[in-house]
DNA sequence: CATGAATGAGGTTTCATTCAT
DNA sequence: GATGAATGAAACCTCATTCAT
């Protein structure tokens, strides 16, 4: 259903049938992440991408088969955008603790920058992944951060600036939490706490804070942080899942 | 098709009409959140919620008077759950380590506990806030755990064990957003980690190194925790927000 | 189903419960006269009606078993009130010219104060007559003043002031007409003529205007009106009904 | 389900689908005139129109928006009716009284032949001309027949038939009045005079009656029509607007 | 006499999608 | 390749009314 591109070898300069057909495919995408980030999933309306996109609603369906089809085309594009910062991510080699510091900035300021990013993450998960699970370019979408987490703990450890034991996978998804959750969940916490804790000023002194916290966590001088009694007691509060 | 009272021969003067109208209701309350959390705001139908009650489509408007009016109430009635229940934590007033421990074990099995409030956030923070805005319990829904934290920060300045200078409310969204990212985004992280990071084994791992990150940020022992030229250099990356 | 009076000769003061119902029934019947001026009967809502009265929506139906009934019964309420008016009215026995005036004074202010008698006229005809087709009270209704007009029509012939030959009944309807019309139709006369015709000062104007009308037409001075050829040359006009 | 198309051999290239379009879009307006004429806007129902026109209820919202549009729209197409046939209207330059006979004549038989526009007046009125308002067309629609009846009146001065300061709105008014009272109240007249004062034949002798009555009015000879004494008496009746 | 709770049926409107050039 | 017309199904919500004390 998609017009899938057959174009031969020889470069001939592009009809502009052609170039036109994709500049409406990608405005229709754009104004797709915009409506499903604004609305969600159910939410989101065909005759409003259609207006954005100064296209039709025919149009929509023309290249995108369905709702369903164009909201997956939306996660891709932004999952794919991700990837390719974080691809670009340059991060000092000879440095851990300083590469540790750019990767959280990274991670934070890219949350903070793409709002629709957030919106589209949380749709879908309150789908249960279902459209990232169908999705084809799924594998390539598996994240370079962890092994790029990877290498620098092995450096720092090597470096002996951090600790052994630490586990990459958790310690983004620590880092990305502390950077996700101010963003995603800022209209009910500026209610119920009385303060917007994603102003610019209030967000970059959290991240200040919040850096810290990731820095002294890896850090190799270690006091034993839980006493054993206290851990073991505090594990017995039911933890029904 | 409500299920009449049930009265036994002892003739308690309960007026059994009121009883199957509270009844009715909070069925309808509780069916509601469950289809909210499900499917969010736009994709919850309101005849899922009548059978799910054991009621009728006209019984959710009689009670509740619009789709919205039905959210709010849902929401009110996660939140206040939320207030009980942290109204009823009780932190070890002599050990302010052990007792940040308790806050931070709360919390994130309050969230483990309670998906359906996880969803409901996020639902309400895609229409930002405006539930919530509406809401007249809003005014009594302002955290009681802010007050909590800066007490338990007070304590253990006092005692030397937490050092001076942090930010309760910045403490308390640290931990909220450790405990809350992996649930809420649960279904893509496992696609793109290629691990269920909210599996109950590895939750619990999870939380044992998060409690380890907050206990060493409120430390005493303070290693200055970045040194300036990094965070200088950080800083230069983008921060657009 | 109504609570039809059974009090006994005994003359005993009413029970105060009696008088609240009377009261009840009293309230609830003005506020649909009100509803219904404003709704048409299909627009009409018991719930607006309920609220004006101060009571309920039940006590609506326990009085008035159904819309309809409500409506009938507010049908009739300003039917009676129209013909207490015209009982009332004192015409001038010895002079039948004043007296005409005096009657279609009479005619013109009352639609003028009686806005809502308008409007349930106009609804009761969308509906073909249909409630006071089924009225009890109609029999009663047969209007006065076709005896009036008659009996006015007969002194002015006898006086010598009035010519013969006058229809009274079509007299009437055409006093009716001059007054209901630019009241009836004010609002969209209004906009298509860029004129209110029913704004006071208009309004008697216009009256004096109508008056004059009236009183040529009934005058024993007679010109031929139209000459015979004007008359059956527009004759020619189509005429279906 | 629509009438497709029965070209015949001649190829005249008229595009089919387009006349499709605009046939069906017809004939949903006229079924709303027929459907509001009968039960006015709030007794109005969507799916009597879809089966009055032979379409669907989703066509009358795919054409007209909403029932207030489709309302709006039937409204507009009855006032252009009768602009149009104003417009038609040929009355004799040379005759003024010949010409204001017409006139009458033109009016009173546009009321009787065309019911559904006073009903759907008589609606618009109940709402006090929100639809007209809005309407864009309502520019277009200040009715042409004032300029008319100035004209004539002029020349019928000039020409020493009519007398002079007659307001034409004033006699406009007085002219529809005449004829739409005994239309538009056609069913509750019937119940309260006894006679019904629409048949055709009954409103054939009044409109004779009526015409008498206008031309009387205009005519040049004035007998001073009301003393001033029974003038200012009648207007001691109260006159509360 | 009075009333809070309940409701079946149906109203208007929207949604995602397909038809037919 | 692109588009205007069409639509079945179902969504949210309301209405007039009755139940059961």
């Amino acid at each position: 259903m998609q017009p899938k591109g057959d174009r031969t070898v020889t470069d001939t300069p592009a009809p502009k049938r052609r170039r036109d057909a994709q500049a409406t495919r990608a405005r229709i995408l754009k104004a797709a992440v915009v409506e499903f980030a604004r609305h969600g999933f159910a939410g989101a309306r065909g005759d409003r991408v259609a207006v954005r996109a100064r296209s039709s609603e025919r149009m929509v369906y023309y290249y995108f088969g369905s709702k369903g089809g164009l909201f997956r085309a939306a996660l891709e594009s932004v999952y794919t955008a991700l990837r390719d910062a974080e691809r670009s991510v340059r991060l000092d080699p000879n440095d851990p603790m300083k590469a540790l510091h750019q990767f959280c900035r990274f991670v934070w300021s890219y949350y903070a920058d793409h709002p629709e990013f957030i919106s589209l993450l949380n749709t879908e998960n309150l789908h249960q992944a279902r459209h990232l699970r169908k999705s084809g370019v799924l594998g390539e979408l598996v994240s370079p951060v962890v092994g790029m987490l990877s290498q620098m703990l092995a450096d720092g450890e090597r470096a002996g600036v951090f600790r052994r034991g630490i586990d990459p996978i958790e310690l983004y998804v620590s880092i990305a939490g502390l950077g996700y959750f101010c963003l995603s969940n800022r209209h009910t916490l500026s209610m119920v706490l009385g303060r917007d804790v994603a102003a610019p000023a209030a967000l970059h002194r959290y991240w200040d804070e919040a850096a810290r916290m990731v820095v002294q966590y890896v850090s190799a001088d270690d006091s034993p942080p839980i006493d054993g009694k206290t851990a073991a007691a505090s594990r017995l509060l039911p933890d029904r899942l």
